[in-house]
DNA sequence: CCTATATCAGATCGACTGACATCT
DNA sequence: CAGATGTCAGTCTATCTGATATAG
């Protein structure tokens, strides 16, 4: 039922719901490239955060992720014991850790990058250059305004 | 720590992360919405699929929206409580059921669509227009592209 | 004493799996 | 008997809440 399987076009009128389809559909596929390299979305995330701003406190990255703290625990073990980043309490504050990437950790961010592009070779695939800018510009724009996490550093 | 909460621009780069982030705003968006009417995701695509396409079985209604059958079961019995479907046995094949709209499901419908524009104008607030149908038609033509289900009907 | 940090235990929700009674 | 349909029970994952030990 090739025909059976087609979606109701008022529902396909409903941006919220391509918006909601195709970030189900992003996530899955970029999950499945990261996890062949034992990688998660989640420590993605955490990567690219001491990539871009370096040492932090588990709070703060999760603060600036919106990952729940207690959520955090879990994924900042997986990144330690791959020995991707590295744990050391704060001589300062020793309730906190300063959490740092190690070379390891590096790598694994180079990696993860490629792992990105074949997402989006895959994913994009019907839109040409100009076209993939023009969405990342579009959803960009839309997510700096609602939430005041995605806006990039100025 | 307005400073600390910036997501990392190397995430930001990553359209697949981009994509994902805005979907999840969009489901909880329209969610919200939806929900101030008694009205869940899954009982929007439903009822829409009944609008669109008329009487099915719930075997069809689930194969047409990738909704697992066993799950369907909750949402019909919803459906039915708020008296906005009808399950009839098939006289034809009395392991199904018929499926349709009643007069409240047309009206629950009205209601829905109109938190889809309330969720739009939240959602796409910094878009005009024109890029809110750009982005639309890019995000259409991304998962008409995946997923074959999300063909709109020829 | 109050607050912050990391952690753990548990609730909740959506999506998926396996089994089953009923019917064709 | 094999296969389809609706249903139920249970798993798995991500997300969120609440409590706690330790430190400031």
């Amino acid at each position: 039922m090739d025909d059976a399987a087609r979606l109701p076009p008022s529902l396909l009128a409903i941006t919220a719901f391509l918006l909601s389809k195709a970030g189900r559909l992003a996530r899955q596929t970029l999950g499945e490239h990261l996890s062949a390299h034992q990688l998660h979305l989640s420590h993605l995330a955490v990567l690219t955060a001491l990539a871009d701003f370096g040492p932090a406190a588990q709070r703060q990255l999760g603060a600036r992720l919106s990952i729940d703290p207690s959520d955090l625990v879990a994924v900042m073990d997986d990144l330690e014991s791959a020995d991707w980043i590295q744990r050391r309490r704060d001589p300062a504050d020793r309730r906190r850790y300063v959490v740092s990437l190690t070379k390891a950790g590096w790598t694994a961010l180079e990696v993860a990058a490629r792992d990105a592009a074949a997402t989006h070779d895959e994913l994009l695939a019907p839109l040409d250059l100009r076209e993939r800018e023009q969405l990342h510009r579009l959803l960009l724009r839309v997510l700096t305004h609602l939430d005041p996490h995605a806006r990039a550093e100025g």
